[in-house]
DNA sequence: CATCTCTACAACTGTTTAGTTGATTGGAGG
DNA sequence: CCTCCAATCAACTAAACAGTTGTAGAGATG
């Protein structure tokens, strides 16, 4: 899958807008959740000890750039993830961020000889 | 690299600054012009159309959390990818997009029938 | 030293957006 | 029909942040 260059405008501005909504804490803690296994509006706003308001904004967004999807069951709507890709992205970033302390643990090694 | 499950607090903040700075159009296009080669701020500047200050400061973020490098030459700073995982994260959301693009495809096909 | 260029800093403005509060919709059950 | 509950919608507030303008500092050049 090759990447034209530069980076055609409106490509630019999907994949802005796919990171900035991956890059909040309250979704993160959201996908991580559902990662477990599908979960309601109030079953989420419990475990993360946040408003429903709040935790159904949030699974909006998600769910408007198609990386959750919901399921009506009577009262309750079920969400889950459809889009597994988000979880390569946080192993990723995690890893990236696991190297950066690793190197900062060397350094300070290093000043600590 | 097994992940902690819930993900910790302070590791859900750093995913989710990765991913915001990450998250903002002319930052990916610094990014994509710094992926051929190293490049001064005033260079940037002039290929993205936009202000040296404006330029200056989202090096400064991409700096800040370690995936761009400084190099100061004289009067020139040069500035280089020092993280290059953020092209393969780039790489997955295309792969995300594009799919979500071809199931649209699919389905306006179908209405069409 | 005087001046020019490149970069960074600081203060300000407007926009975006996370979170709250209050109201509304819709299905389940008495 | 009335009530209860889950989820959403709507309006508001506060904070974060992108972009601009003006300025300061560092290094090159005359």
């Amino acid at each position: 899958m090759a990447l034209p260059h530069p980076l055609p405008d409106d490509l630019v501005e999907l994949i802005a807008r796919r990171f900035r909504v991956i890059g909040e804490p309250m979704r993160i803690r959201v996908l991580d959740r559902l990662r477990e296994e599908e979960a309601t509006v109030s079953d989420l706003a419990e475990v993360l000890d946040a408003s429903q308001q709040n935790i159904s904004k949030h699974l909006a967004v998600l769910a408007d750039v198609g990386i959750v999807g919901r399921r009506k069951a009577g009262n309750h709507v079920y969400y889950r993830i459809v889009d597994e890709s988000v979880f390569a992205l946080c192993d990723q970033v995690c890893g990236s961020v696991q190297q950066q302390l690793r190197a900062l643990n060397e350094l300070v090694a290093g000043v600590g000889r």
